[in-house]
DNA sequence: TTGAAAACTGGCCGATCGGTCAGTCAGGAT
DNA sequence: ATCCTGACTGACCGATCGGCCAGTTTTCAA
């Protein structure tokens, strides 16, 4: 809580505040670091100096849902089977809807995911959740939540369209649709 | 037919195949016309010579579905409103199937398709298509079929994972479950 | 006040992109 | 035999990319 901010973490900030809104505005592989460094008001040497390159600029944008998405999976490991589906479909849609913005960039950046190593863990974990999401072992099921997946990243994908509300209840909607077999 | 294929529709074919595949395999911002020419066993010079650019090949690649979904379209406009839902779950579904190495490629198009006038035709019809799909003007309809329709791209996206009749029985399913409400 | 470390920058690099162009070449028509 | 034309190509262009580095400016503890 230092009077102001060093100077070090409000650049670093201020660079991926200005990354985030770049990349959802135009995509990740269509924004260039310079243009990261001219929103953000300092140089394109700035920003490689502060990040050691563009994946890791991509690798902080998406660091807050990344750690929230571990912190669901590691929830899901220590619940009781019968409560995980029904787990993870609720705090999924909350996530989706705090995180619309982050699901919107990623769109964008699953064609070239293999090459950017900075983002495995977060890869890593939607799998598991996607497992989660399905709710047996069963292909069809297992399909059908990556569909459910892949069709909710598509619907974050222009911002101004929709409230969060309204965001809210379509994904819960979709996931109960596809997913909920009783 | 001919005995020997004209030399300039044999080039162009195949620069319309090595294409299709590359832009499967690695996206269409990620493949350039030397991959593209190297594929078709010419040079740059020569795909450039054919298409009047990039775009042009891409709109080359993806002709074949545009031509089924105005087709299917045009049906949909003669048919009875009380018709019109299943026949388009049912021909969007055989379209899916027919054409998944078109829906994969399309994922990839999404973010810069408004800079491809190329393909706008093919843009318009998929979104009249969608419309059909809803079965309805209501918001949440609308976009449960929007969803469905994102849901499908992805799931069109690794060819080598499901065979044609579980591509087909996955997009019946996921279709029917969210938009279908009698 | 001062000096060293941290923060920052302009300028440059090699690579790659889509696209252009003058010119080569084979082969059918005359 | 000549000419013409469609098919094709190597060389090159300007632009832009991510990244690097030497050097300048700012910060801040001593």
């Amino acid at each position: 809580m230092a009077v102001t901010t060093p100077a070090r973490e409000r650049t670093r900030r201020e660079i991926v505040r200005q990354a985030m809104d770049l990349f959802q505005a135009a995509g990740y592989n269509a924004t260039s670091l310079q243009d990261i460094a001219t929103a953000a008001g300092c140089s394109k040497a700035t920003v490689l100096y502060h990040f050691s390159g563009k994946p890791a600029v991509l690798a902080a944008v998406l660091e807050p849902a990344a750690a929230d998405v571990a912190e669901l999976v590691r929830q899901l490991t220590a619940l009781p089977p019968s409560e995980t589906q029904e787990f993870a479909i609720r705090r999924f849609t909350d996530l989706a809807v705090l995180h619309r913005g982050v699901m919107d960039v990623i769109q964008d950046v699953i064609p070239v995911i293999e090459n950017v190593p900075e983002i495995a863990g977060l890869v890593a974990d939607g799998i598991r959740l996607t497992e989660y999401l399905a709710g047996s072992d069963d292909t069809l099921d297992r399909d059908l939540a990556k569909f459910a997946v892949n069709g909710l990243l598509g619907e974050c994908r222009y911002p101004g369209e929709r409230t969060d509300d309204e965001l809210r209840r379509l994904c819960d909607t979709a996931l109960r649709r596809l997913l909920r077999r009783d």
